[in-house]
DNA sequence: TCTTATTTTAAACAAACATTTAAAAATAAA
DNA sequence: TTTATTTTTAAATGTTTGTTTAAAATAAGA
């Protein structure tokens, strides 16, 4: 049996990937992905089928790497401080390499949301998580002031993501290079740590 | 000189706005707009010459009043603290009218930079604000640490806006509902300030 | 009323779109 | 080298896109 070791295919995932991300399902079109991939448009169809399905494989792996990423730490048995630290550092470092992603899902997700959410099996978070536990636990032993899960994570989220969301005003206050932007993300690392440290120390004899 | 009372064009700004917010400018078409507005196709190009020329027309006014209004209240001289929460108060309570918005806006800046930022007229922002100097003088005063005001700046704004951005995992998470959102947002109103504050005051005699 | 200007409509427009087809070219296996 | 299979290509597909046109309908002023 023939095989050809052809590099069309990845050359495709490559290509759509970088339109995608910056055009969006809808902006994008085969024509731009088949000039940035320097192959014939009909390749898209030949090995992908439809636009859709191409969009779907190419996200597969890492659209909801950055839902899940979340989870996977939060819900780690380890001290509260350590945890916040290791969120902060972990979930900079996987942004800054996929800078687009943020307003990328949001932006596919509020256009397209049962498309989404059925085809990468995304189902319901119980509210009774680990993070939750912990979070009552230390409040009961006065170690941290009272703070609802879901509170806490938007807050820690909202910290991180934002300044990739918010790229374009960051570029009309002066930080308008990558170098630049990626100094003011990193100095973030410790920032974050500290603010949401002292909001959950207030209150307590700690403090 | 006639004049008839149609109120076509008003039927069709509303329709456009809806569907831009919902879709994108690239997901969104005539017959969408037509459709929600319940007037021929042809009537838009009437009113409004071309796809761009409506878009443009229906966010003329609100676009960037999301982006002016920080600036409108962070450089407001009034002291440090009651500018957190009047900021907090007043930008939940403008994006809770418009919800889509932050999204949108992202969204179409990743898309089409150039094209917006010259239409709306932003212009690079001057890195000495008063909310800088502010922030450097009451750091001075010791009667907050030191911190850079963008870096604030991003902070306060991340915190504010995530939950409106995140919507979609929120739902996943038991918050599905417009009134349970609403209430999760109006808690922030107090959690915000109160974290950034706290930051703000570790490390200094008043804490 | 008649006339004029404005608004709405149906139809047609070319361009762009994703996709299909069928043949050619390239490659690998026999 | 011959054969079979895969890959690539140019061309054509039908649909949808935004837009234009010209006629019809409507309203206002004379």
């Amino acid at each position: 049996m023939p095989k050809v070791n052809s590099d069309s295919e990845e050359k495709i995932k490559a290509a759509a990937k970088k339109i995608f991300l910056q055009k969006g399902f809808d902006g994008a079109t085969f024509k731009n992905i088949s000039e940035e991939a320097k192959v014939n448009t009909a390749l898209l169809n030949y090995y992908f089928g439809t636009k859709e399905k191409l969009f779907l494989e190419v996200f597969d792996e890492s659209f909801f790497l950055f839902i899940r990423l979340i989870y996977q730490i939060m819900e780690q048995d380890i001290p509260l401080e350590v945890k916040i630290y290791s969120m902060v550092d972990k979930y900079t470092d996987l942004i800054l390499e996929n800078p687009m992603m943020p307003i990328f899902i949001t932006s596919e997700i509020q256009r397209n949301p049962e498309k989404l959410i059925k085809h990468f099996g995304i189902f319901k978070q119980p509210t009774d998580t680990f993070l939750a536990r912990q979070l009552a636990s230390e409040a009961a032993k006065g170690t941290i002031r009272e703070i609802d899960a879901l509170q806490f994570e938007m807050a820690l989220l909202g910290l991180i993501l934002f300044p990739f969301m918010g790229r374009p005003i960051m570029n009309l206050r002066g930080v308008d290079t990558d170098l630049a932007f990626k100094a003011f993300v990193l100095e973030r690392k410790k920032i974050i740590p500290e603010m949401m440290m002292a909001y959950l120390k207030t209150g307590t004899k700690q403090q």
